[in-house]
DNA sequence: TACTTATATAATTAAATCATTATATACTGA
DNA sequence: TCAGTATATAATGATTTAATTATATAAGTA
């Protein structure tokens, strides 16, 4: 049933602590379909900059993301590498896709495309 | 992937926090493979009674343990009625059985048997 | 270079969390 | 009924967490 070697306990509890926090969760659910711009989840989680920074930088932190400089934006990805991203991964497929929340921003002309 | 449809985002984050914790995490994956009673857990985790009774509440009280009295003792079990059973038993899946606590805890005597 | 935009970091504060001690409740057996 | 054991609840305090505001850094552009 798993892939992964069994995983550590004080490992895995720290990350669930981290998605035990429904705006990193919901980030979580996000980043695993596609990537996502700091100031894009400003107007999704209609939070402060600061805020949404700071959630992001737990989850670089604990190793769940990562991110790239593109032009002026920074980009923070899945990070598939991670000891329990399968865990992580089959965890996700039980939530909603949060497809709404993209619709919105670019309805709102708020989606940063970068190529 | 997922039998369940999918689950509210509100409740799995609320789950994670509670799974976020250690000695919760261990007791979930060890409840997975048997019931226990609180005065096990207190020897197993070398914590005080109420610490354990409290984080047995939490869990109880979210619905993932389900507890009935067995004579002078109370036991604890998973409950798999839980909308978010199948999540969590994947996620436990992850973990290190916890057998050297149970085969430590009987080197003591101090499991509770009870038909 | 100076201005603007995007992001990060620091300081602060309110709320939540977790363990402890003290105490209450409930069952068992003499 | 009383004593002992098992468990729960309440009160308390230390630590952690998550948000805010203020400020710093870095890139893009006129």
């Amino acid at each position: 049933m798993s892939i992964d070697t069994k995983l550590d306990m004080q490992e895995v509890s720290q990350i669930m602590k981290l998605l035990g926090d429904k705006t990193r969760l919901t980030m979580m659910k996000m980043l695993q379909a596609q990537d996502f711009c700091v100031c894009e989840f400003v107007e999704i989680f209609n939070m402060s900059q600061p805020a949404i920074s700071q959630h992001l930088r737990k989850l670089k932190d604990i190793g769940l993301v990562k991110e790239s400089r593109k032009k002026q934006w920074i980009f923070y990805s899945f990070n598939r590498d991670h000891d329990c991203a399968l865990l992580i991964e089959e965890l996700l497929q039980h939530l909603p896709d949060q497809k709404e929340r993209l619709v919105e921003l670019e309805a709102q002309g708020l989606r940063i495309s970068c190529e």
